[in-house]
DNA sequence: ACCAAGACGTATACATTGTAGGCCTCACCG
DNA sequence: CGGTGAGGCCTACAATGTATACGTCTTGGT
């Protein structure tokens, strides 16, 4: 898409919810971290699916648990940010603050 | 896509640039002040169809200029965001802003 | 008057992302 | 050993992203 590693709308979401959940980022708990901090409901599939194009854009990087914890069923996927999934991120943030400066006194602060 | 009124990344571009701009909001402006600003290239064709795309939704209006201003081609369709636009900005801004509360430590400032 | 050139917009086509739903596996419990 | 809950994978389709090509004015030569 963009110049050099783009990121789309959701993506980015994906992306911040598996830094917020750090070792504990599987698709379940992504799920509910997007669905609870955006307030917007998001089927399992969207996660998922987007998790798998992340990984192979070299965003994020996944290994299957080695531990079954009790109460846990099927083995869990963990991910993990790589430094080019912070770089994205970053590259967007900018962006969109460039668009946005200057446009507070119309649209509040940032 | 999203709950009420979603917007993607690069129509959240576009629709803030129709904002900078003000009333001299019209494509080939649009498109310069868009690559100025995050420093990407944008072709002219992805600023019309996403104006377009835009209009439809209701997040933008347009009219053709009815002045004919020298210098000037073809007569200009200038932009204007309705509220439903501002609102979706907002919207989208505000789920960002959730996500990414509390990694200022791992990213840097917002 | 004619035509090339520049400023703009429109049409079309295709790639990437967004999103939902169904289906499958595994572990535990009655 | 069948049900149930936690989790993950696959498939399909809609929406967005993006580029190229093409048409329309308007102006400036000549």
């Amino acid at each position: 898409m963009g110049s050099s590693s783009a990121i789309g709308e959701f993506e980015q979401l994906v992306v911040l919810a598996v830094l917020q959940l750090g070792r504990e980022a599987y698709g379940v708990a992504i799920r509910t971290v997007i669905e609870e901090r955006t307030d917007r409901p998001v089927s399992r599939g969207a996660v998922y699916t987007t998790l798998d194009r992340l990984e192979s854009k070299g965003l994020l990087s996944s290994s299957v648990s080695p531990t079954t914890s009790p109460g846990t069923g099927q083995a869990r996927r963990y991910y993990q940010v790589e430094p080019e999934g912070i770089e994205a991120l970053h590259e967007a943030r900018a962006a969109l603050r460039q668009m946005w400066t200057g446009l507070e006194p119309l649209l509040g602060e940032l």
